[in-house]
DNA sequence: ATCCAGGCTCCTG
DNA sequence: CAGGAGCATGGA
């Protein structure tokens, strides 16, 4: 399915300022290293991110990139349908996936007084938590990476996008997007199959795609709920246990306090800075307490040093 | 080959 | 209710 094509492209544009001191290009280099930036467009030279997006029932390109105020970025809607409206609701956005409302000073400070964070933390001065763009999206990412590496997840996310998204075209430049969740919910469980998606997988991503279709999950509901509720909520879909439900809140709600303790790479990374050896969950969880209120923050670094190879 | 990877469900004892 | 097997596939 395209959108976009013949149609006459609109644009909208505005300069957005972020809280405090912000690397943008830093996080380009993030995204555009990250394994499942699938559905992104970075150009590292221009300094530019852009990614189709479903807006209020419109699919829009987004692009975000510097402005030549100071400290400032330039956010642009394209594409058939855009108005004052959808940039506001892009702007919002815009400033959750890249977290610019907060101002990491406090993180930072808290970082540079603590032995594990300090060394992780200080080479990415003006570093955010980048936030998956689409909640569904980071539903459908972590479940997909359950216990599998995260090379062969990201081909099974690409297999979903190839054969059941459906694209934005602007400028004749194809931008895909994930299928919306009553695609995927209505999808021959022989399909996802047939791309080595095991049984598993695949009745649990046509499971909460069939909930969220449904309307018994709301994820607009689930984004006002707080951590604890909001994981209770993800806890009962079919294929979601407390690790998934937790990266979900951390990495596609923007929560900024939550680890996802029964990580095994964390385990191991945070166990062996703090003991010398991987500690288990419970233990994980008694050494973040340290970090609170900002245990995603200091969870991202740690991953992010990992991908970075810091 | 063997182990394990950004786990979850289901079934034991 | 804690503990462990089974799941499916690919990379080290």
């Amino acid at each position: 399915m395209t959108t976009g094509e013949g149609q006459a492209t609109r644009r909208l544009a505005r300069g957005i300022r972020p809280t405090g001191v912000l690397n943008f290009p830093l996080a380009l280099t993030y995204v555009n290293s990250w394994t499942a930036s699938t559905l992104e467009r970075i150009d590292l030279v221009a300094g530019t991110w852009q990614r189709a997006l479903m807006l209020d029932g419109h699919d829009l390109l987004i692009t975000v990139g510097p402005s030549t105020t100071p400290d400032a970025l330039i956010l642009e809607i394209a594409g058939p349908h855009v108005s004052p409206d959808l940039l506001d609701r892009a702007e919002r956005e815009v400033r959750r996936i890249f977290a610019l409302d907060t101002d990491p000073a406090e993180f930072a400070a808290l970082a540079w007084a603590d032995d594990i964070l300090r060394p992780i933390v200080t080479p990415y001065e003006g570093m955010r938590p980048i936030v998956v763009a689409d909640l569904y999206e980071s539903l459908v990412w972590a479940i997909l990476g359950q216990q599998i590496n995260v090379g062969f997840a990201r081909r099974l996310k690409d297999r979903l996008v190839e054969t059941s998204g459906h694209e934005l075209v602007v400028d004749d430049v194809r931008y895909p997007l994930l299928p919306r969740p009553e695609v995927v919910a209505a999808l021959d469980p022989a399909v996802l199959l047939g791309q080595q998606f095991s049984r598993q997988k695949t009745a649990y991503v046509i499971g909460v795609s069939e909930e969220i279709a449904s309307g018994r999950l709301d994820l607009h509901e689930l984004a006002t709920l707080p951590d604890d509720e909001a994981i209770d909520e993800l806890i009962r879909l079919r294929g979601v246990g407390r690790w998934t439900a937790e990266y979900v809140l951390m990495r596609g709600m923007g929560r900024a306090d939550v680890i996802p303790a029964g990580d095994v790479s964390l385990q191991l990374l945070i166990g062996t800075a703090a003991t010398g050896a991987r500690v288990r969950e419970p233990e994980l969880r008694a050494i973040a307490e340290r970090w609170r209120p900002w245990r995603s923050w200091a969870t991202f670094f740690v991953w992010m040093s990992r991908q970075f190879g810091a």
